[in-house]
DNA sequence: TCCTATTGTGTTTGCGCTAACAGGCATCGT
DNA sequence: ACGATGCCTGTTAGCGCAAACACAATAGGA
């Protein structure tokens, strides 16, 4: 166990040895893989060669301890499992690209114990940024992001009480206007019996802002949630569609259903056209996200539009490096696309 | 921009700085956060405590360094956009969240330059380990791989020459078989006039070789390719209702399609059920992958149910230390899901 | 009793790189 | 002619941590 990969002289090769093949000093090298300060046209050609012949690789832990700078940015997800997670990394990802940076993240499940110990795990590695979902974060958390006096951005929600300082900003939009435009759009379409399925339960705490905006809203207006149905597990369209089933099986038939998500609504539209069930003159059903799948459904699903591949963008930018934005709070917005299913 | 974030003493604090206040040497506090050693249960406390005052974070970087070792993976997929790598790269953060190893990646594309270059800059890490798609990779990236000597995962495919070494493995399953497979049983099934719909043409190798695999069987067996659109765009649901719609209006009217993936087939399938197409009695179709959301359609697809999450995860495993597989290449293997829809 | 093993702590050293500084050598203006 | 100003390269001194080693102190066995 003792021995190395090769033989004992296969060591990977460092700067030093680059520097001694191209018979330059060390620091020239770093010049020339950092492409910074004057260096001759000939010598950037011999120290790429030797660094081609000997397979060098710049090593940027070396680097990041040495210049106190670091490419790396720290994500933290709350599931993989939903496209409007992975439409966000692919933000990130494209703005970090642009920089060279590169995310390094962990999924919370939607766990704040779990968030906590990866936000410390990142932190570790000494990240130029950190990027997490939403506002409520525990305050031990809060304050090791502080002290680290790192860039932030907290993304997706802007309803609450975001983290202060000037390195952090917050891009998302906001859960309760999203919820009290749909249950006002549902309202003006005539609706006034109306039912919520939802999922993860007490965990997706902007599922819950909306739904709670939406229920006041329709009371206020003088509308009624006569049915709800919850689901502990992962959002998807089998759950939408079983759901569905329940709630309309139920005593109290709703005229129109509002949903989480769009997954779970495409499942509701999924059991209507299996039962053949109409929409919307049976039922009304309203999803959230507006994802493009949406499009190829045979009824265009009632949504509301959110800019996810800008937050991931947006919030990519801020903790790479760009200049600050102009309020610590961006709101993107969201849009009702009014769709067939209402 | 000279000064610091806060005034000039607030420095971030050391293994130095805890260990003067926990009246212990430095290198006892790092025994204490790695949890290696014998440290006396008092001076583990009194190190916590002094640690916890002052907010101090393992620096990882530096540990790297001093070290030699680091719980970071490479990791490159194709893309982001497609359920099935969201779902490898669940498989990936598990695996590796276990051993307490990140993930930090980057998303190629399907560009084998970008591909190189992401090899390159993630190396730059020196990850313990490097996941990547595919067994086609530029002989520049699998040169970098084997003189660094890290541990390589290939996933996905088992077709071709994987890289070699005792690090080295690869996680998959056959495109081959898989093709052959579902052209013998929809030919069982007694189609004889088969379409083709894909996407990404030329990039996604894999679907080509599931492509090439199943004409050329269907072929062998007396049946016949009549039409085919393959899209440059990524797939999607919207792309395979568009699809479907242009080659069933076309011509020559396959009697099944056989799909790159489920996303188009879904597509496909509503674009039947919109266009009131009787599947399978009009038109069989068949899709490729077996992801979780066809079970909500009102037709069960007719699919290739492929092992997504579990590729993901042995191939973390393999990365972040776990005992080498007995054989180089695994084969996860796949099944064909009957389905309703041929 | 002494010798060995086990446990607990400290000291030294260097991982591979970059910041900061120190020159040397041209070229230019006056 | 002389400094002033680029341009190009080298030297020195760490960054924060963990490996390797040294050395107590205690316990256990013969």
């Amino acid at each position: 166990m003792r021995k190395e990969q090769q033989t004992e002289v296969a060591r990977r090769p460092t700067m030093t040895d680059v520097a001694q093949l191209a018979n330059v000093s060390q620091m020239t090298v770093s010049r020339v893989m950092r492409k910074t300060g004057y260096v001759t046209q000939e010598i950037i050609d011999r120290v790429q060669a030797a660094s081609a012949e000997l397979g060098y690789v710049h090593n940027r832990i070396a680097g990041g301890l040495a210049g106190e700078k670091n490419m790396l940015v720290g994500v933290v997800l709350p599931t993989l499992g939903n496209r409007v997670f992975t439409e966000v990394l692919t933000g990130i990802t494209e703005a970090l690209a642009a920089s060279g940076a590169h995310p390094v993240f962990g999924v919370s499940e939607y766990s704040p114990e779990t968030e906590a110990a990866l936000v410390e795990d990142l932190l570790s590695w000494r990240p130029m940024g950190l990027i997490l979902p939403g506002l409520e974060q525990a305050a031990r958390i809060r304050k090791m992001i502080e002290t680290s006096g790192i860039r932030t951005a907290q993304i997706m929600d802007i309803d609450g009480s975001p983290l202060t300082g000037p390195n952090s900003a917050c891009f998302g939009f906001s859960q309760v206007q999203a919820g009290t435009a749909m249950a006002e759009h549902l309202f003006e379409k005539g609706y006034r019996r109306f039912g919520y399925v939802g999922c993860q339960t007490g965990l997706d705490l902007r599922a819950a802002k909306r739904r709670n905006a939406f229920v006041a809203t329709i009371e206020r207006l003088g509308g009624r949630l006569v049915a709800e149905r919850q689901s502990g597990e992962p959002s998807s369209m089998v759950v939408g569609r079983s759901l569905t089933a329940e709630i309309l099986d139920g005593s109290a038939t709703p005229e129109a259903v509002y949903y989480a998500n769009d997954d779970l609504a495409s499942g509701g539209l999924m059991h209507c056209i299996a039962e053949a069930i109409s929409v919307p003159d049976d039922v009304a059903l309203a999803g959230f996200n507006g994802l493009q799948f949406l499009q190829s459904m045979p009824l265009e699903m009632t949504t509301t539009r959110t800019p996810r591949y800008e937050i991931g963008f947006r919030a990519g930018l801020h903790v790479s490096g760009a200049d600050p934005p102009e309020t610590a709070v961006v709101d993107l917005g969201t849009k009702i696309e009014p769709g067939q299913t209402s």
